[in-house]
DNA sequence: TTTACTGCAAACCGTTTGCAGTTCC
DNA sequence: GGAACTGCAAACGGTTTGCAGTAAA
């Protein structure tokens, strides 16, 4: 199975249109986490036409066929979408503007949920998430 | 400085309402995680009159003051409202019915990030979710 | 008495949807 | 040719806000 989303979508029998192809072009890359609004910017510098309901549809596909994961970030108040679902991963976040990088920590499979804390529940996955300052941010804080 | 949050509240200089009462009290106890709607619920068994309008205020001030944080968790489109920001804690999800409890796993203080996926941030706290299905649910899929 | 909280209703933002028209396969 | 996609615009759910009235201190 290829790396690439848009080589990963010609796979599987999925109707290309120039706007389909504008939207999965503008997740190409990595540390990418757009809003929809940010897709929509980026796929109309390639089909200016391309509509917001396009783009919201396209993205909802996108996400029950596996390819791109849902990023809610506490803070920010609208869906961000990942298209690295290839690889487990977790984020680093700048508390002040917001910047997302992936992040492979160490030491995630050794945190443990005492029995009694886990109240009867079947753990499947765990989120780490990092929060901190990036250079720009801290630098425009302490001027 | 007092455990419980309407205790805690009493010490500012915070106006005290009735709605406002009914509002910290919705939010008493351990793993409560109540969105603004649930929270216009419990307050209105005690005082039917309160609107939303109130709940989300009162809401802000308590978020602004620190005395409640919000917590978005993925799969649920509204916030909701944690009063335990006394205790550094974690949460374990439940990804069929969303519930949520406060838990303190252990390894959290080993988790690192390698200097090269640091991106020049400094990194101030980690937030690790547990996602899981709890027995209800469980049994729901597998009847 | 004064300041600030309350409720209503309208506005707001991000997201979803129905539908008529168009396009890909 | 026909199923599936597109754009528009209207609807939606959650949240915020302006304002006139009311109540806490």
């Amino acid at each position: 199975v290829p790396d690439v989303l848009i080589d990963r979508l010609r796979e599987r029998a999925w109707r290309l249109t120039p706007q389909r192809r504008a939207i999965a072009e503008a997740l190409a890359g990595e540390h990418v986490h757009l809003t929809a609004e940010e897709v929509l910017a980026a796929a109309k510098r390639v089909v200016p036409e391309v509509s917001l309901a396009t783009v919201y549809n396209t993205l909802g596909e996108l996400v029950a066929m596996d390819e791109v994961a849902e990023v809610r970030i506490a803070g920010s108040s609208s869906v961000r979408y990942d298209p690295n679902t290839r690889q487990v991963h977790h984020h680093l976040v700048c508390r002040g503007c917001g910047l997302i990088f992936d992040v492979h920590p160490t030491g995630v499979d050794n945190l443990v949920l005492a029995r009694h804390e886990r109240f009867g529940m079947r753990v499947a996955t765990v989120q780490v998430t990092f929060v901190g300052l990036c250079s720009a941010c801290a630098e425009s804080r302490h001027p």
